[in-house]
RNA sequence: GGGUGCGUGGCUCAGUUGGUCAGAGCGCACGGUUCACAUCCGUGAGGUCACUGGUUCGAGUCCAGUCGCGCCCACCA
């Protein structure tokens, strides 16, 4: 409210924005009693949304911090493990943005080609009905229909994650432009001759009926058996032994092969074997990959169906002989086995074996065997004409600018995994036999065979002027348009103005598990087609799991439990964001529990009841005490818990400031954590209390613009980690500006470190006292008397006295501050605390056996430490070697004990006597 | 087979250039209706930082190895 009476008045605010928009934050009047996320979330979205705060200001002469969100598949809602990305990514840019760089973030969604295919097919699948029935465009409509679904509620579900992004910039890979690029892209690596089409081994999965790349093969220990099949010669005298996990794959075996070296067999090797059942003839080959050690040292060669055999067969020049339909049920090869799913096959074929006498024995066997990513379905390799990105001439630029730095990856650890796949990378297959996705951009010609790839689509064969052309039927693996997006978002490959200003972008913020199918990807053609990197820096975050550690994923069948919805309808978005924020080190897996959120929302409250307690004691002054635009200076009217709390505040700017510039994310929002409720609440908000009462006013509003500079830096500070409550707290309390959103991000200022000590001090003797009250049980009301020698902190414990009786409970009337004292107090309960002694004449309570055994634990702790220390400074490369802070730092602390040792020793004394 | 992460009080986890007596939240025990807050306040118990060895004046923090758990990569028929 004042705020805007103060830039009317001309305080230095910006008055343009609110001439024009004339509207404040839409909050109730007053502060709730306790806090309500429900009540002032999405109201503040929607204005800041209006406002226009998530937009960025160009501006030429400075550079932008830019972020492409990690576009969500449009395969269904989101689910907690989303929530990260948004929360990590929209703390970065709020808090960019509050350094005045102008900042953008870019939305947007994956149509997730196979993915989405799949989950429509389900749904289809309740209706009774295959894509098929549908025919390829009623079956991409419905697509489309489930994309508008849920591209909707993951928009909403964003909007209520608080996500600050620029939704005039939202992108959809299969958007117009989009798929402009993803050909433009294809065109230019075809041209150049980085694209091929082929017959080659493919993983296949039989269930979607289409290829998929190697990254999608999901290898499982299984386990399983060896059999060991007999193959006897042409001629029936002799046999050879060979041990296989697929027995199945015998019918397309095209040879037998030995180790060239293996004694056991040279005289077999160049004569044939027939196979069982089909009774086909192969050849004995030898090769050098043959370990005589594993089986028989004999291994089938099956090219058609396994990527070893497959390279053999290359090198003998074996026939490659496919046994099995797109399906994986066998085919005309498989003779009496044709029309069998390979499983009832293999178990057929086995029985058969068995019958026949040649299936030697069957051995328990342990190993891994590809499943299909997306439908877990055990993966066929299998010959199929694809297309594919030649990858290594992409590799060697893209392992270039990380090895260089040109692009860092955090945590540092990954860019080792980085460089070895780079370094080992295979091509990769692009074309999927889907209909959901990007259709490959080449035609064929029925009349002359040519082949074009073109940018736009050709009505006739450039080559022979024919109109019978087709299309490939092929769609595009999903990450090759993923593969262009921190580009295709910004106008790609026109020479866009927001190409021109906003890329390369700064950070790429997602979770390690994508590290290869997206980062790497964006890498190697974000280099290719623009000549740059893509982004600067790659921060990879764990996965979200669930209590009992599991991967939060949609397959998992309680997955509705987290939804971030409903945990934000619980607890806020903020306590969720704050727990994610903290909870989580880069690249690590963090569990999410419960009761740290609700801890997290108990914070938000903490903060909202500390603000309620600032402004309640404003004293209907609030526009005097908004806060300075520099740092608050010390001046007269403070004291020292004030010069105390500056100085901590300060000191937590720079802190907090360094930890996210390093992106130490979570260790700045938990240093701000117990800042807040730890010094600026238990204490400092304590310590005012009786000066905001006293009559002493000039100190009262020192105690005033200390608490609201204090804590309405600390809301600026925890914007990018709780950025609802802090704005909805900012907007109460007094501040220049119309919005936390986009206010600056605090300055640190000057330390002081007498404050902190002395203040450090006075706490300790207040929780020495409260100890020692509660350890004799000393009703928590009643005022208790203290006599206390204070030696050079005198005048400081008198400025306090009145803190320090309030903090401790002690009865003012009672209470003696002297320099020292000329004799012990009787019956009197004695501590010693940071060089000064306190006494509690405590005489009816007192227990004198009890306060000596005290003392002499105390003594025999003190006692240890002190040898500790003294040996220390005793050791001769400690004091040459150890940095002179360390050493100093060292014989003050033994100087300590020297001297809490004599005051407990004359406390000993004078409870014996 | 290669690589990598983790192993810190009952539970979940912080602890980044090695330097006070190792921290937090939850849980636990005891005590609290003082005008910001019971979504709270005060006090307390609880840890040989997996193990072994090394580097160092000094190691939870660096190095080597061992054990346990997890993950990633890999043409183990």
């Amino acid at each position: 409210m004042w705020a805007i009476r103060l830039e009317m008045a001309g305080c230095g605010c910006d008055p343009r924005r609110n001439d024009i928009m004339g509207k404040t934050a839409p909050l109730p009047d007053q502060m709730s009693k306790t806090y309500n996320a429900g009540e002032i979330e999405q109201p503040l979205y929607r204005w800041w949304e209006i406002e226009g705060y998530f937009k960025p200001r160009i501006d030429p002469s400075r550079k932008p911090f830019v972020i492409s969100m990690p576009p969500p598949n449009v395969t269904g809602a989101l689910h907690l493990g989303h929530a990260i990305v948004s929360c990590i990514e929209d703390a970065l840019i709020r808090y960019h943005r509050m350094t005045g760089r102008p900042t953008l973030w870019v939305p947007g969604t994956d149509h997730a080609g196979i993915a989405t295919q799949n989950v429509v097919e389900r749904e289809l699948a309740k209706e009774g009905l295959t894509r098929h029935h549908l025919g390829r465009t009623k079956f991409v409509e419905r697509v489309w229909e489930w994309k508008r679904v849920f591209h909707q509620r993951i928009t909403d579900q964003h909007r209520r994650l608080g996500v600050s992004c620029d939704w005039d910039r939202e992108r959809f890979t299969m958007d117009e432009d989009l798929s402009r690029a993803v050909r433009e892209a294809f065109v230019r690596l075809y041209e150049r001759n980085l694209i091929y089409r082929g017959a080659y081994l493919v993983n296949w999965c039989p269930r979607c009926g289409t290829a998929i790349s190697d990254l999608e093969v999901e290898h499982e220990e299984e386990d399983t058996s060896l059999w060991h099949v007999r193959y006897w010669t042409e001629e029936g005298d002799r046999y050879i032994t060979v041990a296989t996990t697929r027995p199945e794959t015998i019918l397309g075996d095209t040879a037998v092969a030995v180790n060239p070296s293996d004694p056991r067999y040279g005289d077999m090797v160049g004569r044939k074997v027939r196979l069982p059942v089909i009774n086909r003839l192969i050849p004995v080959i030898v090769d050098e990959v043959v370990d005589s050690s594993f089986g028989t040292g004999a291994v089938k060669v099956t090219p058609a169906h396994d990527p070893v055999d497959y390279e053999m067969g290359i090198r003998h020049g074996l026939p490659v002989i496919n046994a099995m339909n797109d399906d994986a049920t066998m085919n005309r090869e498989a003779g009496p086995y044709q029309g069998q799913d390979r499983i009832e096959c293999r178990r057929n074929l086995v029985a058969d074996l068995e019958a026949m006498g040649d299936l030697v024995k069957v051995e328990p066997y342990h190993h891994s065997v590809g499943h299909c990513q997306r439908c877990h379905t055990i993966v066929e390799p299998r010959i199929s004409t694809q297309w594919f990105v030649r990858t290594k001439p992409l590799a060697q630029p893209a392992l270039q600018v990380v090895r260089d730095g040109r692009i860092r990856i955090i945590p540092e650890r990954f860019t080792k995994v980085y460089y070895e796949w780079m370094e080992n990378i295979r091509d990769w297959c692009i074309s999927r036999q889907l209909w959901w996705g990007h259709r490959i951009p080449v035609w064929y010609c029925d009349g002359c065979g040519a082949q074009t790839c073109s940018r736009v689509d050709p009505t006739e064969c450039p080559h022979c002027g024919s109109h019978a052309i087709h299309q490939d039927e092929d769609v595009l693996d999903t990450w090759f348009s993923s593969g262009l997006w921190p580009f295709s978002t910004l106008g790609w490959p026109e020479k866009t103005e927001d190409l021109d200003y906003f890329y390369p972008t700064s950070v790429l913020e997602t979770a390690y598990d994508i590290l290869f199918f997206w980062v790497a990807r964006m890498i190697m053609l974000g280099l290719d087609m623009t000549g740059e990197v893509p982004f600067d820096t790659v921060y990879l975050h764990g996965l979200v799991r669930d209590e009992e550690g599991r991967k939060i994923s949609k397959s998992l069948p309680d997955a509705w439990r987290y939804d971030p919805l409903l945990v934000i309808e619980e607890y806020g978005q903020d306590a969720l964001r704050f727990t994610l924020l903290t909870g989580s080190t880069p690249g690590n897996d963090m569990k999410l529990s419960q009761s740290r959120i609700e801890a997290n929302r108990n914070f938000a409250n903490k903060i909202w009841q500390a603000a309620r307690f600032v402004l309640g004691n404003l004293d209907g002054r609030a526009p005097e005490f908004v806060p300075p635009a520099k740092p608050l200076a010390p001046d007269a009217q403070v004291n020292t818990a004030d010069r105390w709390i500056l100085s901590r505040y300060h000191r937590l700017v720079g802190q907090v400031t360094r930890l996210i510039d390093g992106y130490q994310l979570g260790e700045a929002g938990r240093q701000v954590y117990e800042f807040l409720w730890g010094e600026y609440c238990d204490w400092y908000i304590e310590m005012t209390k009786v000066r905001l009462r006293d009559r002493d006013q000039a100190s009262a509003d020192a105690a005033r613009r200390v608490l609201v500079y204090v804590l309405e830096g600390c809301l600026r500070l925890l914007h990018p980690y709780m950025p609802f409550a802090t704005e909805a707290i900012w907007q109460y309390l007094p501040h220049r500006g119309q919005a936390l959103i986009v206010a600056p991000w605090p300055q640190g200022g000057a330390v002081d470190d007498a404050a902190e000590e002395q203040i450090g001090t006075l706490m300790e003797l207040v929780r020495t006292i409260r100890n020692a009250r509660s350890e004799y049980g000393v009703e928590p009301g009643r005022r208790i008397a203290a006599i206390i020698a204070a030696g050079e902190r005198l005048p400081f414990l008198q400025e306090q006295a009145s803190i320090l009786e309030a903090l401790a409970r002690l009865d003012g009337g009672r209470l003696r501050l002297e320099e020292s004292l000329d004799s012990t107090p009787d019956k009197a309960l004695a501590l010693v605390v940071g060089g000064l002694d306190c006494y509690l004449p405590l005489a009816s309570l007192l227990d004198l056996d009890r306060e000596r055994a005290r003392v002499r634990t105390d003594l025999e702790r003190l006692a240890a430490e002190t040898a500790r220390s003294e040996k220390l400074l005793a050791n001769r490369d400690f004091v040459a070697k150890a940095p002179q802070v360390v050493v100093e730092r060292e014989r003050d602390k033994l100087a300590g004990y020297h001297e809490r040792r004599e005051k407990l020793q004359e406390q000993l004394h004078s409870l014996s006597s």
